[in-house]
DNA sequence: TTGACAATCCAAAACGTTTTCGGTAATTTA
DNA sequence: TAAATTACCGAAAACGTTTTGGATTGTCAA
């Protein structure tokens, strides 16, 4: 059904080898057979075959995202979309197509992630939303397909990752608030095995080490980055240790989630409890009180990581670990 | 590299063909032959390369999700997610694959969309985040390709669309409104150009209509779905008539933008001014006060729009216009 | 015994490109 | 004028599959 390179052979007058130089910009085609070529082609309407040209080439051009459960990581949109588009914008700008991948996926048709990838001759996967325990991640990390992971330290042959400087992220975030003053400070950590959680633990303790205090087991607890974790978290550590003067949480929308309990008990903010976040998402600014949050470069991350992965796959450099500074947010909620 | 057909019916001792007849299950191939063709398949690692495949069956199985500019639509990330979820697991789940397209792709490379997509031979686009004045959605109306919209009703042969009852919807938020004793309802819309919004505008004033109130021009403002349009939206609003007492906005995030405000004038939520939003998004649940809002099947239209489109393909049905029905949720704002 | 009929298998063409290796004609050089 | 070079073009192989149209057995009924 569609026109082929034969059919503006054909209309041309030409072979089909001319036909593939004049599109190439190969040198050894007349000016005026060249024009003409490229005029019947027009006519026509001639588009050539992408996947013709992958078989011959042997490379696709195409590269997946892998989003661990897209299902389930719907609520992590405000942080996975600006990575996509990060991704997305800078992988096709280089002239590589994007195909999405699911874990979900891979499961229904009984393959696994990496078959998927094979059979469809992926050249490389951005791997994001994934956490380090997934029983997938081990896959990605042994493959030998090139990849590179969004908040994965995993370092291998053949996978880099990119993710935010965490622990001065954290630092940053707790220097503020101990320069205000506040010695009693909460902590409200991710899940315990995203790798984020165990940087971000490290950064909250280095910055009162350094302040010579103490960190104080009580003064932490677990969650799981969502408003609803960031609610009963609050509650919890405001039973256990009541004259805490500040919290710091490790994402915006369990900070949400604290100062709605906050307002709750009738805790004013930040005059009775001073609290910053991590993400800088934009739920943040909307927030009464506008939230003091410890920004994360998502957009960025997208880039770096299509950069990383093509600088793998092009110059075949080595992956490595890029971490990306974070810089502090100050509002209303400090 | 990768190994191929040929490498696994050489180790096995048959043709290629048989080796195909077995992957496939055709029935004119030993039981014992097939067995060994698999075990040996299985120890090479052999997986069957999607893009030949799809040269000679000559279809790609591979659908484009097209959203319209990836990096300007980011503040749309509460909408297009969920939407995308849905898109992607049910295109999935059906054997097909999604890969990302969008117009500023095309526009680096200097090909419009429609050329890109058969250059890839992709069977069928599904369009989101795009406005009804957009360039490019003259393209998809009139392409051959088929495709079908999200919130853009644009019918033709080979082009449907999935939207909200946007009017349905915006007449449920308002007889709410109603029947709280409200008569001087402000509207702050979206776009004038988004088809959602002149539909939302009309189930606005068929509301009125039905409830005997005479549409007041003062009382509607377009703004630009966003937390800032409805910020100044809902401050002109106020000024044009200081007297309303409930304030129905056309997104969720305009009706956060419009409570912030609100606030910072002094005016009590909902006691000086009730209001209620569109959209049904994560943001309204945490807002203070929690947001009244008309819900959208967000998740759903996406598998809708993926329904639609694969009957197309595959049982080659017209492609029409399906309205899904809003729900009122009603929280503190009203 | 012989044809018919299953049951298995295979050779080759096709899908739409790119690229190698030449080939022919025109132009330059000796 | 002959040889060498240049400019332009084409035939054919290759990429990894699927499918068509037989070919080769063995089995069974007549």
């Amino acid at each position: 059904m569609p026109v082929t390179i034969r059919d503006v052979a054909k209309a041309a007058g030409v072979s089909i080898t001319t036909v593939s130089r004049a599109f190439n910009g190969y040198d050894d085609v007349g000016p005026d057979t060249r024009k003409r070529i490229l005029k019947v082609a027009k006519e026509l309407n001639y588009r050539p075959s992408h996947v013709a040209r992958s078989l011959v080439l042997q490379q696709t051009q195409n590269i997946g995202l892998l989003i661990s459960d897209f299902n389930a990581n719907r609520g992590a949109h405000h942080f996975l979309f600006d990575v996509m588009a990060g991704v997305h914008d800078r992988l096709s700008s280089l002239g590589y197509d994007v195909t999405l991948v699911s874990t979900t996926t891979a499961r229904q048709r009984l393959v696994s992630y990496i078959d998927f990838c094979t059979e469809r001759r992926l050249e490389g996967v951005i791997v994001m939303g994934m956490r380090l325990d997934d029983p997938y991640m081990q896959e990605v990390a042994e493959a030998k397909l090139p990849s590179v992971g969004i908040d994965l330290p995993i370092l291998s042959r053949y996978c880099g990752y990119v993710m935010t400087d965490n622990v001065n992220g954290a630092k940053l975030g707790m220097q503020h608030l101990l320069a205000k003053g506040h010695r009693r400070i909460g902590f409200v950590n991710g899940y315990q095995k995203a790798a984020v959680s165990v940087d971000r633990l490290r950064g909250y303790q280095l910055a009162l080490e350094s302040a010579g205090i103490e960190s104080d087991p009580d003064l932490i607890v677990h969650s799981n980055f969502l408003v609803e974790g960031g609610e009963v978290a609050t509650e919890l550590l405001l039973s256990r240790v009541p004259d805490l003067s500040a919290i710091f949480y490790a994402s915006d929308l369990m900070a949400i989630g604290g100062m709605r309990y906050l307002h709750r008990v009738g805790k004013r903010i930040p005059e009775d409890v001073a609290v910053v976040g991590y993400d800088n998402v934009d739920v943040g600014e909307w927030s009464a009180p506008a939230l003091t949050t410890v920004s994360q470069r998502r957009y960025d991350m997208g880039v770096y990581a299509a950069d990383m992965l093509i600088g793998m796959l092009q110059r075949n450099e080595e992956p490595g670990g890029r971490l990306l500074p974070s810089e502090l947010v100050i509002r209303q909620s400090t």
